[in-house]
RNA sequence: CGCGGGAUGGAGCAGCUUGGUAGCUCGUCGGGCUCAUAACCCGAAGGUCGUAGGUUCAAAUCCUUCUCCCGCAA
């Protein structure tokens, strides 16, 4: 009975605590959503920081997710053109705390130094593994088991800081880069929340990194969008599906760029060149790859909306096209 | 004002240039064939052609307005 009510008194002084802490949040996109809402609901978040407003598809304006809710729940919204230049007004806030989570620009040591708790990132992968923009990405199309969340602290050379938590989970054959990234947004809020206690209280791990070990995931370029039939069926599937639900992968048909979304691999091996239409099956179109037959299930022409191969097919003119080639 | 494509039965498209009966491939429903089928055969339902206006004897089609969707580029 003693020790309970011990316990009851001791986290109560442990929230007063954190209730006073002067945290500051970086992140942009939607995978920064759940973590900067998990710190909403359990401190308090005195400023975020994000990326300015930007012109978006057809003349439109995004405005990133974080801002979104950081708007709602009144938070003040920094948004520095360049964060090298202008970063004056995040010192002023005098944070004890700096959390980042694909915030999107190089943050300067002028502002490293500042927090006494230090800056720390919320990073998509099992560092020293995947340094880089597109980790959930590269996970995938280059075909890995599993990957992670790894909570760190910051310097200034990209994703090389301190380890200071891991936690891993399975990349199953389904998954895709949409799926991986909820499930790795989520786990990465779980990770923060478990973790912050430790680093608040000064108790956590700091484990250097084995640059050794390192491997990067540098942000994608089209060319990594390029389907090349060349390659095998398998790398095929991991990245239509590591591209799904951006930004997409894509190949050239009758010289008009055509997406791919979803796909799925066959035990045949046509015989004809790679890229060439096999088949046109119930689900789907069938391509000759080097080691196989790969059948694309979900395709996108220019502009018009995503749809099912069958689809695509039915409104040809030419339905003639088995033994053509995609590019 | 970044460049461009698009909106036609439930889906994907053609028809528009040269205005004059709503077409194709599917799907759906009914029937037939079949041991059977995502196959095949016969039949049917289902569309104010994105919105608003204009020209015309007549507009999916020509002119103008607006809305929405998308590809590329940033």
């Amino acid at each position: 009975m003693v020790k309970y009510l011990l316990v009851i008194v001791m986290d109560y002084s442990n929230i007063k605590i954190e209730k006073e802490l002067q945290i500051v949040f970086m992140g942009t996109p939607v995978f920064a959503v759940p973590i900067l809402q998990g710190l909403i609901d359990n401190y308090k978040v005195r400023a975020v920081v994000t990326q300015p407003d930007r012109k978006g598809n057809h003349g439109q304006i995004n405005i990133s997710p974080i801002k979104k809710l950081a708007s709602d729940k009144a938070i003040l919204v920094l948004q520095p053109e360049n964060i090298k230049e202008n970063y004056q007004e995040i010192i002023n806030l005098k944070p004890d705390l700096i959390i980042t989570c694909a915030y999107g620009q190089i943050i300067p040591r002028q502002v490293l130094e500042v927090p006494r708790l230090g800056c720390i990132n919320v990073h998509a992968s099992l560092l020293p593994k995947l340094r880089g923009g597109a980790p959930i990405h590269k996970a995938i199309i280059e075909g890995h088991s599993k990957t992670g969340i790894t909570i760190m602290y910051m310097n200034t050379k990209m994703d090389e800081g301190d380890i200071i938590s891991q936690k891993e989970i399975p990349i199953l054959d389904t998954d895709t880069a949409s799926s991986l990234h909820e499930k790795l947004s989520l786990l990465g809020k779980d990770l923060l929340l478990e973790t912050l206690p430790s680093i608040i209280e000064g108790t956590n791990t700091r484990i250097k990194q084995d640059h050794l070990q390192a491997t990067y995931a540098f942000t994608l370029k089209k060319e990594d969008e390029k389907l090349n039939f060349e390659k095998t069926k398998k790398q095929l599937y991991n990245q239509i599906r590591g591209l799904n639900s951006w930004p997409g992968s894509y190949c050239i048909f009758e010289g008009k760029i055509l997406k791919v979304w979803e796909a799925y691999i066959t035990e045949n091996y046509p015989v004809g060149f790679n890229g060439q239409i096999t088949n046109i099956y119930s689900d789907g179109i069938g391509i000759k790859v080097s080691n196989g037959e790969i059948v694309l299930k979900i395709v996108q022409p220019e502009g018009k909306n995503k749809m099912s191969a069958i689809d695509f097919y039915n409104g040809l003119k030419d339905k003639n096209i088995v033994g053509k080639v995609l590019q």
